[in-house]
DNA sequence: TAACATTCCGCGC
DNA sequence: GCGCGGAATGTTA
């Protein structure tokens, strides 16, 4: 496991790396920036810097408010089946657009669920690359955000998408 | 079993 | 119409 920070115009965000891909972000801390940090075993190293790159230009790509061309492989094996299925739909809305935590719950074909939805947005290892902040309660309120409000209000404004 | 980043319905104003 | 309170509801640790 590997993590490194990845400096943006709006702080160091903290990237999380396994065998297989991204596994974990983290929204800057307000204190510091640390240092980058690699743990255990350090052999699948070269792959690493790739996905460094590829999710540092997909993270200044939303926060610039577009579309990123490529995205890193993400590894979500660490959620259950109901979580990863979530986080499919929500990595299917187009940008610029939102879906209530009850549409999220049809997509996936349990119309009944939408409270779990919403607390599998909150256990999303991957903000802003799944982007969880496209899910809104069902009257256009913002709901809640596990990074943060201001963070939500920001990622959606850059969107183009305006809140009641 | 208890917690939720929900939703819906009924009330009073 | 708006706001509040309460119940129903699926998944998770």
């Amino acid at each position: 496991m590997i993590s490194l920070f990845l400096k943006t115009d709006s702080g160091s965000f903290c990237a999380i790396y396994n065998a297989h891909g991204l596994s974990g972000l983290r929204f800057p801390a307000r204190g510091g920036q640390g240092k980058s940090q690699s743990e255990g075993a350090v052999l699948p190293q070269k792959p690493v810097q790739a996905w460094a790159q590829l999710t540092l230009t997909a993270l200044n790509e939303i926060l610039a408010g577009r579309a990123p061309l490529k995205l890193p492989p993400m590894d979500l094996s660490a959620g259950t089946p109901f979580q990863q299925a979530v986080w499919r739909a929500l990595a299917e809305i187009p940008p610029g657009q939102t879906k209530s935590y009850g549409e999220i719950a049809q997509t996936i074909g349990r119309p009944k669920a939408f409270r779990a939805v919403g607390q599998a947005c909150g256990a999303n290892p991957i903000p802003i690359l799944i982007p969880c902040h496209r899910a809104l309660a069902a009257n256009g309120k913002i709901g809640g955000f596990s990074g943060g409000l201001d963070w939500k209000r920001r990622l959606l404004e850059a969107e183009g998408i305006k809140l009641q």
